[in-house]
DNA sequence: TATGAATGAGTGTTCATTCAT
DNA sequence: GATGAATGAACACTCATTCAT
């Protein structure tokens, strides 16, 4: 019998690839290998079910990132770590895409105590950021701004891989479409640019 | 009687608003004030429904992107011009939205007709990018990378105010959610940022 | 194709066998030889059906009893015809049957526009007892009460036909179980009983 | 731990509050406090309750009304005896709720032992009018109409308090409909209003 | 061309009942 | 005897789509 977090594993999966709206609760059980009354018993409806992915997935990913950034006194490994730990994680896609559908919704399932955690996302890159400053090493530069970049530019990418690979097979001429390199790697890239733009020289 | 590309224009807003799951044939055909059947008579379906909005969205930004660029000499301001014209139009969010949501989406929806368009955004900026290069005023970035970065930030931005308000209502510590910027200012502070990375010191 | 007319038939049918609660949508709408989805197209739901239901019923009830009360002086008389319209027309029990349920559960399904109906019932008797009172011929009862009597009294023997028999098998002591009168008859004694006591002497 | 009785109290008041159909297990375990499947083992099931209830509720009208008759001898008094035991106990709209549901629904629940019980309700005024007839003091009537007069104005009295509140509010006109008496109260005067004419001049 | 009406196949949810312990 | 968990079968309602005119 699939515990409650076996559960929401699955829900993950499929609401990101599905959207909330497009994911069916009886795929989910039966995915799940639960009946569906238990489903409901268990974890108490569709919406319950959307509150409880959303929550379990940025709690685990703010963790993460404070986690991450506890050890790193570099503010530029710290802004790397954070874009790493953006895209880290077993499946990183199903955080990537679900955050894009649900900031694309204006936040509409978001509840109300999943909130601070986007603050805590926002505040630990502006924290990085104006530490730099202060070392005299970053130019003071919006840190919500970056966050967007980053986050837009990890997000997209971790996502796009089906697009981008149709697109290469019909447009052979845009070289730059072909690369297939790790998301690890990517990330790295999308810091190191960023940080290029940052950086006092 | 409405034509049909009011009942697209329509359906962009709806689809933007909702997702394409999301959204109802009734609801659709309510607000642009035709009959449901006229609905299928005239357009087809939902599913041809949804493709010509994806098509008319994506050729419209499109053609906007290469006729904004078409003016420009300067590659800085073509890059600046990329980003601006991203998030122009009377309803930049409905782009960046049904885009991201898209995307999230592994493009199932894409017909293969609008994966040249993608295509073209792509080269767009490659080609700014390598002609900087070529002028010895920008390094060699990944271009797809940079679009990335730039389209992520962009959309992202663009459809996030309803989660950011509700953050920074939460949150009055992060002092960085609780400007508002016009989203065309937004674009080009995004897009100076990327630059200060990319250009040659 | 059944009219909603016919449709509203079947339901006050199955409502006042089953009850609201126990009557299922399924069923009326294959009883009525729609679509499930059909019905759901005209009425609008289990509610909108209910509410028609009742607001036809009282309707009918209190149309039919002015009209026969307009065309009637003698008071005792109209008090027999007050009885004896409460159990006429077609499917007599359904409407007792539906109105004690309605009662028990305290007109928990009533509509707001049914209760003047409802006054209108009362107030029929309320006016010819009291134009009994100014003939001298009545003693001043309460109307009230004088309806209760009267209503509960019928609706109680419009529908206590299957319980009567088997109580009539079961106890063969009880002779005056056993007389299976017409309604109307039933009606007419009903009132009879109850302007002995009203009658002045 | 809740008895079997606290149990069928709490049945009892769900039950008329939303007739048997209405009501739901859960909610009865629940305001019970006994688990579920407790109720089950100790009760049986739905079908055993509702058994249960409608037999414990006749039982103990039925018990109460035979007793009261017991002490008096007055033919008069018996009737009045008769009405008032009709809406007397705790919560004598249980009963009335129940009852009336029960007849409107033809019986289906009432169980075989059950039945007699009602035959000696019936009996019980049966014997009193006859006492009646035989002492010279009223009139041959059928005690069986008199019986439905009788438990259907009480019945009917003792449960539409909802209904002829929200009645009065909106048809002020009624001056019937404004008056709150006490249920014995009532009983009392539809008892004196039948004995009027039924008793000999 | 346009449309009021109709509908097969879902869709989220509930409920009486049963298990396993 | 008692119970937390589980479930098959409904159940009210919806939706994209199609007809008939």
């Amino acid at each position: 019998m699939p515990s409650n977090d076996d559960i929401l594993d699955i829900a993950t999966a499929i609401f990101a690839d599905k959207g909330f709206e497009g994911a069916r609760m009886d795929q989910i059980a039966k995915a799940a290998k639960v009946n569906k009354a238990t489903l409901y018993y268990r974890i108490g409806g569709k919406e319950a079910l959307i509150s409880a992915v959303l929550k379990r997935l940025f709690s685990a990913k703010v963790a993460r990132l404070e986690q991450a950034l506890e050890t790193i006194d570099d503010v530029e490994e710290r802004v790397r770590a954070f874009a790493a730990t953006l895209v880290d994680g077993d499946h990183p896609e199903q955080f990537s895409a679900i955050m894009l559908r649900e900031v694309a919704a204006g936040g509409r399932n978001l509840p109300d105590d999943v909130l601070p955690l986007m603050g805590r996302l926002v505040g630990a890159l502006e924290r990085t950021l104006s530490q730099g400053v202060d070392e005299g090493r970053f130019k003071p530069v919006s840190p919500f701004l970056t966050h967007m970049l980053l986050l837009g530019g990890c997000a997209l990418y971790a996502t796009n891989a089906p697009i981008r690979r149709r697109v290469a097979a019909q447009a052979p001429g845009v070289a730059s479409l072909k690369t297939e390199l790790p998301l690890e790697d990517v990330a790295h890239a999308l810091a190191d640019l960023l940080l290029d733009g940052i950086k006092k020289t």
